[in-house]
DNA sequence: ATGAAAGCGCTAACAG
DNA sequence: CTGTTAGCGCTTTCAT
């Protein structure tokens, strides 16, 4: 690209201090410049196909007027409307994500925190549902600014951004009570996040209180292939029960195949509940009922958040648990008379 | 956030000249530096906890190490795996993705483009299928490094990077005469992307030369809901038909729902066939059989071209257009004796 | 209302 | 091998 024009450049055929170029095209201190001179300025910026130089005045400014944002897999279809949300806030405001994939693995969340820090992002949400790693409270000690979206809470005093996971538990818990169901499977996901350790705990003491027996199996990861294995397994050990509730969609869209395999006809022979209600979950056959979770809106809160905690300065924590609610597909049904499973 | 420490303060504490400190820490400069010394200034950048600062950097070497991608809406399904496959190969070489979502409005994508030319983005991947926009030769003009990803070629000799779209509509018209269908719709995207126009016209090509009758429905949108509604309107106008061929799988997904709606079976009535194999397009019911687009080579391959000519200065036009491939699933089947539609 | 000058943090000549 | 210096493009005092 043959040499980039500049305000000094813009100044020059304006016949004016570059300062002046300066202050006609910034909004906040046009009002300092002469209406005259301002039209001058824009008509030669225009002229010479100015475009303004946004790194030399982050460097200025001190302020990039990015946020980094990381999550550990764009494909895992809850998160491209989360940033969606994200965008939606921040992009009227002036500001660009900077996106990173973590693919779950600590260091790589480490190294993308590094990258993003180098890059002097303003802000960081933080969605990857892992533990709070060593970073975290160093982080916070710097002044920082973070929200943490999606996860449970942690040690450090940030601000969080949840669904409301336990009355959600609660919701299918209930759902499949009246539905006559009495002994329950719940795939839990990985413990080294915090949903499948809430959503666990909330299942065991939701089916407590309902007086429901429940088998807590753990998947090996969050996906469909963990889900269908978990389900096997399940499957061969020949156990009674009439429901699954799984950890989230993608682990129940695993149930959904395994049961398929086995020639169980669900919801007749076996009802299947997921959590997320995430993109396309509507399409399975059957249908997913499932916990919807408003994963635009986590994504709008975060940003809020994070905006107000830049623009303030102050880093106070609060916790914003959004609420859930109960989608009713094909995959739940009366408990079976005779138990097929 | 407490004033950050720079490399004035490393080269303070390990006691030598800051320029020292900046070869000591930059890799291809180290060798300039004694390795005792050299090990000093890790210890102090350590103790300090320094961050370089990677705007500074940038306006200094005129290299952001960002890179521009522009697509319509990340929701859309077929997203995620390209921008995975872009991110893939570019994080390794050091270089971070600005994402920008434009709704499929001209408007927005051109602000977007603003909005990352300011920050000075090393080069742009525009995958947002629409038309040549004004933009597009006068960025060519001022240099701009350009792939354009997942869209019909323009005047413009950028790169471009593509699934071969004629072949795939020609494997989907010939699974479907091997079945017996002789009377064929297909759902047209709006004119405006140009993948609708080349399926559209390779449909009406490929059912000439196969002798297949051919009737084109153009939706209003690539969404499952404009899908759904052009079906409804094929429906209600009797015609005779015995399979559907979508410009997308989303498009396809409604045709599905539509054709629920109205009692008919698919494939039994009807054989429904889409066209990109996005994520999850396997479970809709039936299966969806669709041309299977390698999205994420798409990412990566564009990834690699616009990182080719940001290293060597060229912007010199190729054309790699990736192989697709038919994934036969439960939507298709014989074409009925009777016809029911 | 505008000009002059300093400086954000860094890299890259150029000296020594 | 290391120090000195200039300058990337911009905003912002401080003068005038």
């Amino acid at each position: 690209m043959s040499r980039a024009v500049t305000i000094v450049d813009v100044a020059k055929l304006a016949g004016v201090h570059f300062a002046t170029v300066s202050r006609a095209l910034n909004p906040s201190t046009q009002a300092q410049v002469s209406p005259e001179t301002v039209r001058r300025i824009q008509k030669a910026a225009k002229a010479l196909g100015y475009v303004p130089n946004a790194v030399a005045r982050s460097l200025r400014n001190n302020l990039s007027m990015t946020v980094g944002v990381t999550i550990p897999d764009l494909t895992n279809p809850i998160f491209p409307p989360m940033i969606r949300g994200i965008e939606n806030f921040l992009a009227p405001r002036g500001y660009t994500a900077l996106l990173a994939n973590t693919d779950g693995r600590p260091g790589m969340e480490q190294s993308a925190i590094s990258s993003l820090l180098e890059r002097r992002v303003d802000g960081l949400i933080i969605a990857t549902g892992l533990d709070d790693h060593v970073l975290l409270p160093r982080l916070f000690e710097q002044g920082v600014k973070v929200v943490l979206a999606n996860r449970g809470g942690g040690s450090v005093p940030y601000p969080l951004v949840t669904g409301d996971d336990r009355s959600g538990i609660a919701m299918a818990v209930d759902l499949l009570k009246s539905l006559g169901h009495r002994r329950i499977v719940h795939i839990a996901g990985p413990d080294n996040f915090s949903t499948s350790r809430t959503r666990r705990d909330a299942m065991i003491q939701s089916c407590d209180e309902a007086g429901i027996a429940c088998q807590v199996v753990s998947a090996s990861a969050l996906t469909a292939e963990a889900g269908e294995k978990a389900m096997d397994d399940v499957l061969s050990q020949r156990q009674s029960f009439t429901a699954v509730q799984a950890s989230n969609d993608l682990l129940a869209l695993g149930v959904l195949r395994s049961v398929r395999r086995h020639r169980l006809r669900c919801p007749e022979d076996l009802s299947v509940i997921g959590f997320n209600d995430m993109p396309f979950s509507e399409e399975f056959s059957p249908g997913l009922t499932t916990i919807h979770v408003p994963l635009e809106d986590i994504g709008t809160e975060s940003a809020r958040l994070l905006f107000e905690r830049i623009q303030n300065g102050k880093n106070d924590s609060v916790l914003v648990r959004l609420p859930v609610s109960l989608v009713v597909r094909g995959s739940t049904g009366p408990a079976p008379k005779k138990q097929r499973v």
